[in-house]
DNA sequence: CGCCGAATTGACACGGTTCAATTGAGGTGG
DNA sequence: CCACCTCAATTGAACCGTGTCAATTCGGCG
């Protein structure tokens, strides 16, 4: 067969937040049909906007399909931490997320299209028609909290070099379950300025120690890409352990 | 009056927990007289035992009615890194905590004392016949997620001397709310040894910059009390702002 | 009194920061 | 197709916050 019969049908919207809630636990087709159909209409935002600001309101909740964002919060003389980065798939401002306490702003980091996540909440209520549904979004919300004990981690106990090769470890997991990484290749649309903020670095030794990382030939970022050359490397430097798998895969 | 006259009736294991969480949402006389009924039976934890284990399945869920617990993860070279602090009043092992997925242990500080959880839980189903219950235990677990975030910012982003002001405004806060602290004193049987897994420094260091916040008379740490005697100081040093208020008091 | 874990201290080394300048890469208009 | 602009990446040098090691002191308790 050729190549062109072979081509894969033009996503919808809502495919790239069915493959994430799959990937959790599985979806019945009506679940499925539910997902696609919410999420027909989508926003754009571009980069540098906020999808939610610390100060305002929180707003209807949403699930990013493409692009990438940020939770962070900016202190007043300038310094600003980031949090955890919000890839497609993931939901933004979910009731439980703790977006109504919390001082944290969402940032789209590149152009990010949004859809809005508000019948997909409601259908996942527990008891509700909808046990698969519920039963993904719980546990996205569980992954979501693993990685920000993850980020402590990185931040209170690795080095530099240790907390590169974790994060990029942790973002090749999390794109790999939406289908957006390869075995080599992950996008990566990050400025060595939000790495820093990230990790709690300065720019400049992110640089030198990515550059380390570059020489040692274990991975290397160039034009908005990853790429892993040793990934046997990149694990044992990192330490790095997916979240427990579920493994029984109840609805 | 006489002092014996006003003194204060002996606690029950669930009157910590009836306060914290009377704290967050109003609780009918029903919700109140379920929790202190469900708390009845403690269990009690010697310090360094571990109420949950990263190795292990995840226990029965329990509320803490008196100790200080920590969430911490050990890493195989001997580092350690710990997430947050678990006081009285506080649950331990939620379904919705992430123990399920993430790899961390709930290690006793202190003798601590807990109680079963599982009654508690049940009724604090959405959409049950307790929704005070359920608004407030939903809030408490919001909270501990807002106070993972400022986790986060401590060891990302502040000083050591801010990471310990910052660390103990927290404390002063969460105590406060159970009773446990006035505006002066609060206790606090942590090591330097602890501090130091907890904020991302070293013994050592963490040793000098107390001195140092002793020294210009901050606060200081002494026979297991936390002595403030500039609150307004650690405020500023720290940045600290407590978790938004939930303003609406609706159950 | 004597023990033991925790706190304290000094000297020194190193990881990471800061400041300031230079280079590189992608995009735009002439 | 080149000149130009802009933002991100890169580099060097000096500095400093924090870590490490190793010893000493303190404080509570049997």
């Amino acid at each position: 067969m050729s190549a062109t019969s072979t081509a894969v049908k033009r996503e919808r919207p809502g495919d790239v937040i069915v493959r994430r809630l799959s990937a959790l636990c599985e979806l019945t087709d009506a679940e499925t049909e539910l997902v696609l159909k919410s999420a027909a209409r989508q926003h754009t935002h571009p980069p540098g906007q906020f999808l939610q600001h610390e100060e305002e309101e929180p707003t209807a909740p949403k699930y990013i399909v493409s692009g990438w964002a940020c939770r962070q919060h900016a202190m007043e003389d300038g310094r600003r931490q980031i949090y955890t980065f919000l890839l497609p798939g993931d939901p933004v401002g979910l009731h439980r997320s703790a977006s109504t306490v919390a001082r944290t702003s969402i940032l789209a980091l590149t152009d990010v299209r949004t859809v809005d996540a508000r019948e997909i909440d409601a259908a996942s209520a527990p008891g509700g028609d909808y046990p698969g549904l519920h039963c993904a979004v719980e546990r996205a919300a569980q992954e979501s909290t693993a990685f920000l004990l993850n980020q402590i981690v990185r931040i209170g106990r690795l080095t530099a070099y240790e907390r590169i090769a974790h994060l990029v470890m942790e973002l090749h997991y999390r794109l790999s379950m939406v289908g957006h990484a390869n075995s080599q290749t992950i996008p990566c649309p990050l400025t060595q300025d939000v790495l820093a903020d990230t990790l709690g670095l300065s720019t400049v030794h992110i640089n030198r120690t990515l550059k380390q990382l570059r020489r040692e030939g274990v991975m290397e970022i160039r034009s908005g890409k990853i790429r892993i050359q040793r990934e046997d490397m990149l694990e044992s430097i990192s330490g790095f352990e997916p979240p427990k798998t579920f493994f029984e895969f109840r609805r």
